[in-house]
DNA sequence: TAAATAGTGTCTTTTAGACACTATCCA
DNA sequence: TGGATAGTGTCTAAAAGACACTATTTA
């Protein structure tokens, strides 16, 4: 088998939303290199376990999905990075996966890292390794994704209000959105929301119904965001790429 | 450094439209494991080489654009596979990239292998490794892209007629799509398309115009394929994966 | 002239977006 | 009662789909 070898790593774009906010896990190194700085949690792949492993063995240690909380979530690979001089140990490959979890008490953490945070995703620090631009590339995957699936109810608890799916929306796409065409949207397009019998008291005006997830995936016609430039959006990374002329 | 190492290659869909049907490019494996077997073509990853690196000179290799015939069209990074046991030899990770090229001659074998050829996509025999699958990922994600991207003009030639962008889409598709309305649609969609004063006579009707590629990278709003299902439409892999309930 | 393909015009249906209006809570 | 939020109805504009019709070629 020729080739050298790499060690291979996954680090995680865990998304939430928090307070009407986009946020991402993040973690301070507790070892070098980069000691000190923040990242994106991480850890390297064991033998005998698939990537798709390893990504949900460390989002549940840094979630604390261990302790007994529950966690519904979404979870896909996102893309691989393997630029020679990405990490000073050595020829390392980093597979990046992206993670929706419903907002959830501080995090717990875990896999050698000194200490973790929820940080807003427009006040995220300079990260260690090119976490930034797997960062970058996972936000725009998330905001692309909720234009076409379903999956924007992922970064909710099990029952939830159409508000609070509208306010997920809003989030992520820095936007806001008329709340009626919005509920008219959402309850009609089927199999997104399936609705319960109950309805949250206690609030300002009119108790909102709950909902639950609907088996629909994709979202046919999309819910589309507003003004999308035409020309030229490809994602930072290599991940799009003509061949030349 | 923790974790013990792998090897990485890079594997590569490579599809074309050649008789208005979709192809796949294909090598016959001329060394162990799989000897004999089809496959996709793939190297390894050299010392100091980047993944798109690898991809594009093994893409040369194989389509023979090295040999200075000119090759427009597209690469991009689909998705890394990485179980214990799909390679006898040991622990390979392979990074899947997906490219689009116009129809071009036979291509002529590289890197190893015994013979290559275009395979209709559903002509396919059973492949060597896990590549039916990187092979069915990268064929769904060339699906999707050609409804909300412009790219499947880079399965055209530098210049090309409105009907033979016609031709892609509904190769790829495996459908049939109004030539009047497809028309309307694609020139009056800001930047897709540059027409040129070139009329292609010889034909037998109306000689068409012919079009270079614009700027436009996005479709906004997207070219829907006919009736998507609206429950689950998850690709094979494990590109999607709900974390529990 | 007939057949074939390119390209335009127009009508209908569907959907997005704006927004009036009703419903139901709390203070 | 008034303010706030939930949810429905309705109008308009934009886009998709069906398809008649014109344009320009070859056989």
């Amino acid at each position: 088998m020729r080739g050298n070898l790499f060690a291979v790593a996954v680090n995680l774009v865990v998304l939430t939303v928090r307070s009407n906010r986009l946020h991402a896990l993040l973690i301070e190194r507790g070892e070098p290199p980069f000691l000190g700085a923040w990242a994106l949690p991480g850890g390297f792949v064991r033998p005998e376990e698939d990537l798709v492993h390893t990504a949900g063995r460390r989002l549940g240690e840094e979630t604390g999905a261990d302790t007994g909380h529950a966690v519904v979530g979404h979870l896909e690979q996102l893309a691989s990075y393997a630029a020679p001089d990405r990490d000073p140990r050595g020829r390392v490959l980093s597979v990046g996966y992206l993670a929706f979890v419903p907002d959830m008490p501080e995090p717990t953490p875990g896999g050698g890292a000194a200490a973790s945070a929820w940080c807003p995703i427009d006040a995220v620090p300079t990260l260690a390794f090119d976490h930034d631009r797997i960062l970058d590339d996972g936000v725009e995957r998330a905001r692309s994704k909720l234009e076409y699936t379903t999956l924007a109810a992922s970064f909710c608890p099990h029952e939830f209000t159409v508000t609070d799916l509208r306010r997920i929306y809003e989030a992520v796409w820095r936007t806001t959105l008329d709340p009626r065409n919005f509920q008219r949207k959402v309850t009609s397009t089927d199999g997104f929301l399936v609705p319960t019998t109950t309805l949250v008291t206690g609030g300002r005006g009119r108790p909102p119904r709950l909902f639950r997830r609907g088996p629909a995936r994709a979202l046919h016609p999309p819910m589309l965001r507003e003004s999308h430039r035409v020309t030229d959006d490809a994602p930072s990374s290599e991940t799009s790429t003509p061949i030349r002329g």
